[in-house]
DNA sequence: TTATTTTTTGGTATCGATACCATTCTTGAT
DNA sequence: ATCAAGAATGGTATCGATACCAAAAAATAA
């Protein structure tokens, strides 16, 4: 590791005999600097290895090109992919992606938060749309876009970039209903941690009731040890057993589905015959496990690079503060 | 959005009446501040909302407190924990994250390193180890901590934590044959994409010669199109037939395993009295998806740690510059 | 009490880029 | 040839924090 210090831009111009401001420019708007002058000034920067200090910029023109994004956890492939969209088509435009994780505590979101603004984002992200006083008061008074996604909150703080998960579950709902299920439980999904899910699982209870069937959901206490795959294995001890008429589930997640259908082969239940059985994220594992599970898409990279737009061109995005981009319900065998 | 300015360190001092070099020290080095005073500012901090300009200090005091990782894809769980371990424990030390993908490509990676450095970040986190002249040019010429992941090459820039994929494999291998199979494959694992499962498919192909056998390699073109789970079927169509001796196949990762596994049960082939099948990456999926997979199971997790540790402590990581965290074979059922 | 050390505090220069304004050089129109 | 309009260029102040040094205040020793 070499100890000498970062080439400056003034070294650039020196080697080049501009001014600085002309190397300055030469970066930014290229255009504005005669040809044989920006040739010279890219030559003294590869020569030197010149590599501009963002930090600087970012105090003289208060524009970080940085973006903040606060997520539950990285660890889910939910939202790599949208991470993923959100990260390269930013970068495409030349920005980059400050992450932070909550780790699904919301007395982080806060900390998070202050650490992000400390870095002065041209705009930030947020995957939560109930926030402490103390997130809606920072988030007031900042005068960047904010924007909220996987979700689309009644009253948006600034843009929101999502579908309903409301809607979703309630067409799940009604999915298993038109199937002739009878007894049709919800699985999974519970404050504060899972947000989304819980959305889906009040649109499947609103489907059923709409028919005048009787929602279940389990579990009913937090079952944080569990794993996806784990919680839809311990579904057929703890709820299959104590109501074992039911002959419809619809799952928080496809990890939980999963689960499910694993233990059922297990136990030769008969899916669908015995049981029907729907997941919602629409990843690979659902599609290709050889289960042909039921479950409903979403969006994921869509979510991520309407984001980015969004936050490169703030007064578009502004135009309709709220961008549904849907979801698609895609039957299969399983149900 | 309130379109006020910032809140500066001037405006705090103020309020408190005190210079702004105490507001700093309250906020970097409390202990050198007297309690009256300390409590005054802290107090005018709170009135304000007074969230500290980090660009501004990254400048003079050439400290960012952000760390920059390049990674290979987030949309992948491999990864996603060693990111969330990383990542927390760097924030729970008061330094953020800076997140790059390069969505596998290498010729990205300089770009990437290139704004990455832009931002004058504390160290980097790479997780290739084979790197153009660009990319080593950029990393020698910087003095700040460079640590590799996921790998261990045998000559480190800086610091290395991860694991040896070649002996993973190797012991994989040898794990196969010790149970009596003779004609073994390794499914998936392609140059340049995939760096770590061509140094397991290296330790395989060491594995099966020092036992005197063939080793069988598939596929042997860049199957960009198939996700994990697709080739892992695939494999029947395209290997099996041609070689339908082959009774047992070690995969690049759990993903594949699992679509060789679920193939299998569709072809009704016997797992493992026709076929072992062994994994790697030891994720969620293969404990519990009911197929009982034999795995390697890798500290991802861990590795993020460990790597925040080296960054946040260079000098120690330095000790001993080759992290080595190991690995855990893992039989079960299908071997 | 005085001398000496230690703690606390603030002034000023500085980090490296960009904004803003002023100047010089082109180019084309009259 | 003269002037106006625009393009190209550079000088200097500035962004908001911290480093460095010096001074003042408090604590301790003699």
């Amino acid at each position: 590791m070499g100890k000498e210090k970062w080439v400056t831009m003034k070294d650039v111009a020196n080697l080049a005999n501009v001014g600085t401001i002309t190397v300055s420019r030469v970066l930014r708007t290229p255009q504005k600097v005669s040809e044989p002058k920006r040739k010279r000034v890219l030559k003294a920067i590869e020569e030197l290895g010149y590599v501009p200090d963002n930090t600087a910029g970012a105090l003289s023109s208060s524009k970080s090109r940085v973006f903040g994004a606060i997520v539950s956890t990285i660890n889910d492939s939910v939202f790599a992919q949208t991470l993923d969209g959100l990260s390269s088509t930013l970068r495409a435009a030349g920005y980059e992606l400050l992450l932070t994780s909550t780790n699904y505590d919301p007395d982080v979101e806060e900390d998070a938060l202050r650490a992000l603004l400390a870095r002065r984002p041209d705009g930030i992200v947020l995957t939560s749309t109930t926030h402490s006083a103390g997130v809606s008061k920072l988030v007031e008074s900042v005068s960047i876009p904010v924007v909220e996604i996987w979700q689309l909150p009644s009253t948006p703080l600034d843009i929101a970039v999502g579908f309903s998960n409301f809607r979703a579950g309630y067409d799940m709902g009604r999915h298993l209903i038109d199937g002739g299920r009878k007894n049709i439980a919800f699985l999974g999904g519970h404050e504060p941690k899972n947000e989304r899910g819980c959305r889906r699982r009040d649109g499947y209870i609103a489907a059923l009731r709409d028919s005048g069937m009787v929602p279940i959901t389990w579990p009913n206490e937090d079952q944080d040890l569990l794993s996806g795959i784990e919680l839809g294995a311990a579904f057929f001890e703890g709820c299959l057993n104590e109501t074992p008429k039911i002959d419809g589930v619809m799952c928080v997640s496809d990890q939980v589905a999963l689960g499910v259908l694993c233990e059922a082969r297990r136990r030769n239940v008969e899916v669908p015959k015995d049981l029907a059985v729907a997941g919602f994220g629409g990843f690979e594992m659902s599609t290709q496990s050889g289960f042909d599970l039921t479950t409903i898409e979403v969006p994921g990279m869509e979510i991520g690079v309407a984001t980015a737009k969004a936050l490169l061109d703030p007064d578009a995005g502004r135009a309709n503060k709220v961008i549904d981009l849907g979801y698609k319900l895609i039957a299969r065998g399983a149900t």
